[in-house]
RNA sequence: GCCGCCGUAGCUCAGUGGUAGAGCGCAUCCUUGGUAAGGCUGAGGUCGGCAGUUCAAUCCUGCCCGGCGGCACCA
């Protein structure tokens, strides 16, 4: 018997795939579709594990698929534009478009090599101008429609980026790749109406019952759509004429306001500063005091009274105070609250520092209307309205609606649904991006171009290597005639996001040589794609802009679905030991040696012998230097026992720990596989199969097909684990024909159930066992559902709920057969001598339970 | 503060309303022509705590403790 030799099978079996164009999309009308993507890698250079266990869980289902009869669609590409290129190429002085080339040719070998079931003729950058020449096109299309604008904004700038962020992209205030503090500037930028979606985009996330909850609730958070009422306050006194616009959700509390509250931009308060300098030294004092996000929420409450009053909507003669206060925020909303502190805490916060009044409307249940009152804690359960005259002895919610009925009766507003979601900026002043199919004419102002002139591609002789847009500074590419005059005129150097290249790749994958952006015959019969599988990273970012631009296309006519993704998976991260010399260095794991002396283990450096902390358990990152690289993995143990140790280790969308052991075990389970398969006799004809055993095969197939279909790989592999000690127990040789015969069943049956999960190991087995052509042609294994029922069941047998004895039973026994056993059976009648029997509980093929006094 | 997930063997984790499991680690022994290896056997768990529902709770419910993640002046 030969040890197995990965080195050896695995570039062999994947030359046999490749010959015989197994993974080839190929629609077929008479079969279901089955569509697996996994979120496209930035090519960054190297795999990583992340990226191993995140390929091979989609390699499973779409292997698995295949094998049940689908006609399945696994394709590959690359989400190569963005920063990490140009930053290298200003630290290194390489070209951009050769660096991320290269990165893909090599990462491509990588990811071929993993033996990935992908069809590789699909396979597209987006930085191909191929691709995003095509977003060019629908980008016009969209302009066209008006979901794409151009606006004077106030926007995330980061400056150690050089760039705009999105509010998606900006984290506690700082860049999310950067993690320098954002600062605000003002410039003309370019956005889409994402927030024209907002209401489908929230809606729709109850369609999604193959996503999971969580995702869900960050989107629906993200959007944040709240329902209220918006209204107009008019000035007692000086003010301007159109009065205050406010919003509110609360309009059942109207009658317990006490003042009213604009943000400290908001225009009253400019006009409030113009005229009254210690206001205009509030205001700025509060845009001083406000640098991040984070600072400005955990500010003290300040507020600065204006002088100005308003009357209150249902009573003319009821005058309020308007201050400026630094908690409201201008982008939400209308930059302008009534507020009611007996019942929101912000404003209970600041009326008890400034001495307002506080008048509570909402009665808790249980409580006296005479006696309640509030402390430091508003009270923002249900309850009564009181003290509210018309809208007295209603509840919460009738009162909302009367209020809102009777401010629109008056005219002075209506109902309205707020959004915390704004608008996409999509502008970025970088060079390493898709360019914005647009010029500016001095007469025509902004110009989009026809189709005709696209692509619009980067020059050839683009200088990076400085900081700044390298499409600015280029000597002669922006400079253009206008479509429209002939007159000259200058491109438009700002890029797209790359989020707007990865929220319509999913649909191009489906026929990536078509000429229109997306060929719609091919569309509908792949898309959406069936299971979709990432990070949780992207809950709000890329999983938000898809949705969108799905949307956005079918509007349209260019895509019948309006979701993308049907199903999403989110797993979990690959992470390691870290350790750390004396001196607090960092040290790479193939550096340390780990002895367990009894149950604890001690860490050395294998260089010096020096002893070395060993520290938490954290997600595999160059910065700890906790990282092992998969090709030094694949070297060693092959490419089979890496993909089986990511997927058998944790449940997928938890943390997997990477372990030297953990390895070696799925080392040694391949091992033991081929061992099995490697003794293999054939079964002599006609031999009854041994029941054991065949019931044990078919109650496996129905596991692992469970366990596949369930996302949970792990526990697949486990049964795999255990029905192998099984077949150990009932060797090859020596043996009956009867087990001989089972084992035929059961080593065809395994050999296709390992498939997914070890394709190399699988073909190889299957070979060995003389299966007919290649495994991954090969059907699934149906099971027998009466063969993955025991026909006879111990049942434990309880007295009093204390197990007792048992007895056996034939399956599906009902109680008059249990009982019958049970008194035929000596000792369990010695059990009960001298107690009363008061009931017998008999859980079919169960357990029974007797109780007695 | 709000929402969610997690807590089972020394470690990493399965699992189940009815006799508690895997891999690694540990111990003993065997093998020494699978040998920078293979195999047998074994020890090890009040299933985070308390209460409830139940004939029976590690599992369901509630509360508490601990860990992790998301959201958070959004009117």
């Amino acid at each position: 018997m030969a040890r197995y030799n990965p080195k050896e099978t695995e570039p062999k079996w994947r030359k046999a795939w490749a010959d015989a164009e197994a993974f080839k999309a190929v629609r077929e009308p008479g079969k279901p579709k089955y569509y697996v993507l996994e979120m496209f890698p930035y090519p960054s250079g190297r795999l990583h594990m992340g990226h191993v266990r995140n390929y091979s869980m989609g390699d499973v289902i779409a292997r698995f698929k295949r094998a049940r009869g689908f006609s399945v669609l696994h394709p590959m590409g690359w989400d190569a534009f963005g920063l990490p290129a140009e930053n290298a190429a200003i630290e290194r002085g390489v070209d951009p478009k050769e660096w991320t080339y290269a990165n893909i040719d090599r990462m491509r070998a990588e990811l071929k090599e993993l033996g990935l079931s992908i069809d590789w003729s699909r396979e597209f950058a987006t930085c191909d101008v191929g691709y995003y020449g095509k977003q060019q096109a629908w980008f016009l299309d969209l302009l066209e429609r008006g979901l794409v604008y151009r606006k004077e904004s106030v926007v995330n700038w980061d400056p150690v980026d050089q760039t705009v962020l999105a509010n998606e992209q900006v984290v506690d205030g700082r860049g999310w790749r950067s993690g320098a503090v954002v600062e605000k500037r003002k410039l003309n930028q370019w956005a889409m109406r994402i927030t024209d979606y907002a209401d489908q985009l929230t809606d729709d996330l109850a369609t999604l019952d193959r996503w999971p909850d969580k995702v869900r609730v960050m989107q629906e958070n993200w959007i944040g759509r709240s329902k209220g009422l918006k209204f107009r306050f008019h000035f007692a006194g000086e003010g301007p004429a159109e009065g205050l616009d406010v919003y509110t959700t609360r309009p059942d509390t109207l009658f317990g306001a006490s003042f009213v509250g604009v943000a400290p931009d908001h225009p009253l308060a400019q006009m409030a500063a113009a005229r009254d300098p210690k206001a205009a030294a509030f205001i700025e004092e509060c845009r001083r005091g406000a640098a991040t996000e984070a600072e400005i929420e955990t500010a003290e409450k300040r507020g600065y009274d204006t002088g100005l009053r308003v009357k209150h909507p249902f009573d003319p003669d009821w005058e309020l105070p308007v201050w400026i206060a630094n908690f409201i925020l201008m982008d939400y909303g209308t930059g302008a609250i009534f507020a009611c502190p007996a019942h929101d805490q912000r404003d209970l916060d600041f009326v008890r520092k400034y001495g307002l009044p506080v008048k509570p409307v909402v009665l808790p249940p249980g409580e006296d209307a005479a006696t309640f009152q509030v402390g430091d804690e508003a009270y923002t359960g249900p309850g009564v309205i009181y003290n509210s005259r018309f809208l007295d002895g209603l509840d919460i919610e009738a009162a909302k609606a009367e209020a809102i009925a009777r401010i629109e009766a008056l005219g002075d507003g209506e109902g309205a649904t707020v959004f915390r979601l704004r608008d996409w900026g999509v502008s970025r002043q970088r060079a390493w991006g898709c360019p914005i199919p647009v010029v500016h004419c001095e007469k025509d102002g902004v110009v989009p171009l026809p189709k005709s002139a696209l692509p619009v591609a980067h020059p050839a002789d683009i200088e990076f290597g400085k900081s700044g847009n390298a499409l600015e500074r280029h000597p002669t590419w922006k400079h253009t005639t206008c479509p429209a005059c002939g007159g000259p005129a200058t491109r438009e150097t700002d890029t797209l996001d790359t989020f707007v290249d990865s929220s319509w790749y999913f649909a191009r994958f489906a026929n990536p040589w078509a000429d229109e952006p997306i060929s719609q015959e091919d569309a509908d019969y792949w898309l959406p794609v069936d299971q979709y599988i990432g990070g949780i990273e992207h809950a709000v970012l890329h999983l938000l802009y898809a949705r969108f631009v799905t949307k956005a296309l079918a509007d349209d006519g260019q895509l019948s679905v309006r979701e993308p993704f049907a199903g999403l998976f989110t797993q979990g991260m690959v992470t390691h030991e870290t350790y750390r010399r004396q001196n607090g260095e960092w040290v790479e794991p193939k550096d340390v040696e780990i002895a367990a002396e009894g149950k604890t283990r001690r860490a050395t450096l294998i260089e010096t012998g020096e002893p070395v902390v060993i520290g938490d358990i954290e997600k595999m990152a160059k910065s700890k230097r906790n990282t092992v690289a998969p090709e030094e993995i694949f070297e060693v143990y092959g490419v089979d026992a890496a993909r089986l140790f990511v997927l058998s280790d944790s449940p997928a969308e938890r943390d997997v720990q990477w372990t030297t052991g953990g390895v070696q075990g799925a080392w040694r389970f391949v091992n033991r596989v081929w061992d099995e398969f490697d003794g293999h006799v054939p079964a002599p004809a006609a031999a009854e199969p041994d029941a054991e055993i065949r019931r044990a095969t078919h109650k496996l197939i129905r596991q692992v097909t469970e366990s596949i279909d369930g996302f949970r790989f792990n526990s697949g592999i486990a049964r795999l684990y255990e029905f192998l000690n099984l077949l150990k127990a009932n060797p090859a040789k020596d043996t009956t024909p009867a087990i001989a015969a089972a084992r035929a069943e059961a080593l065809s049956a395994f050999a296709r159930l390992i498939a997914p999960f070890t394709p190399h190991l699988a073909e190889e087995c299957w070979g060995r066992i003389g299966g007919e052509g290649l495994v991954v042609a090969a059907p699934w294994p149906e099971f027998d559902p009466a063969l993955t029922e025991d026909a006879v069941k111990v049942l434990p047998v309880q007295v009093n709920g204390k197990r007792r004895g048992e007895i056996t039973a034939p399956a599906g026994a009902e109680q008059a057969a249990v009982e019958a056993i049970l008194k035929a059976d000596p000792d369990i009648s010695a059990k009960l001598e001298g107690l009363t029997i008061r009931k017998i509980i008999v859980v079919k093929d169960r357990i029974v339970n007797i109780v007695a006094a």
